[in-house]
DNA sequence: ATATGTGCAAAGGGTTTGCAGATAT
DNA sequence: ATATCTGCAAACCCTTTGCACATAT
């Protein structure tokens, strides 16, 4: 758990609690929606607008504080900003788990764009498929 | 430029002048948002409805033929089905591109989810940054 | 003290839906 | 002939905006 307040001053944002209670629920639950942010923080502020919530997380990820992740045909989810690393995200849960990102690949990749001229600026690796423990659910 | 008839027909669709189109243009652009693809078929068919494009993306996609695209920050677009492969995607002029995918990555990615008895279903590399035209552009 | 941020309500825009008429098979 | 598809218009979100009040610094 970081130091949110800090993270937020270092960007020239306030510290309210709003965004402090948004980022420490994103950061609980590692990847979340717009609207599952809302639900969890407007337990604790019961005052809580939508409207905040969408201002705040356009300003958070403008600012590097936050991460998009954007998944086929759902809406994006949330991530703490953090070194670049892999998402498996399971279709039938919703789920998105991270993977440390792999050495082997993060060369390939910049060999690829080295010698394309592409100046990489981030990489975004989803892999889609069966989280564990959907597959058992299925099978019992 | 593929049968675009029998690849609909293949999955119970009809092969509408709408639909044929819409697999013409984007084949042809690579990838387009729906918006473009709606600016560009209706140019032949006046009549066109962005519902019916929204339809039988939908009704695409669900089938295998048309392939989402999901870009951070942007709206989604859609390319035709085709092997795995890895999108650059220009932050400057939106342009998305496709380039081989690489045989090291796919087996690297194979094994860290087979570890993780992870059903991996489907693969999606997006790197972002900025293509070689667009550097050109600012250099000049 | 003051620049920022919040909440509300309204506006805006994208997407979906229902239905009657048209079309592919 | 008939199931499917299209286009239209309305409905339905989700998201953004403007503004007055509140808050962090």
């Amino acid at each position: 758990m970081r130091d949110y307040a800090a993270l937020l001053k270092e960007c020239g944002l306030k510290a309210t609690f709003q965004r402090m209670n948004m980022l420490e629920s994103i950061e609980k639950s590692g990847h979340m929606s717009i609207d599952a942010i809302y639900d969890e923080v407007v337990k604790i502020h019961p005052s809580l607008s939508l409207a905040t919530v969408y201002k705040n997380i356009i300003l958070m990820v403008d600012n590097g504080v936050l991460i998009e992740v954007p998944i086929e045909g759902k809406k994006s989810k949330y991530e703490l900003s953090k070194e670049d690393h892999i998402h498996l995200v399971c279709t039938e849960c919703g789920e998105v788990e991270d993977r440390p990102h792999m050495k082997e690949t993060d060369s390939v990749l910049h060999t690829l764009t080295h010698s394309e001229h592409f100046k990489l600026e981030k990489q975004q690796i989803n892999l889609y498929g069966v989280c564990r423990k959907c597959q058992m659910e299925v099978a019992s």
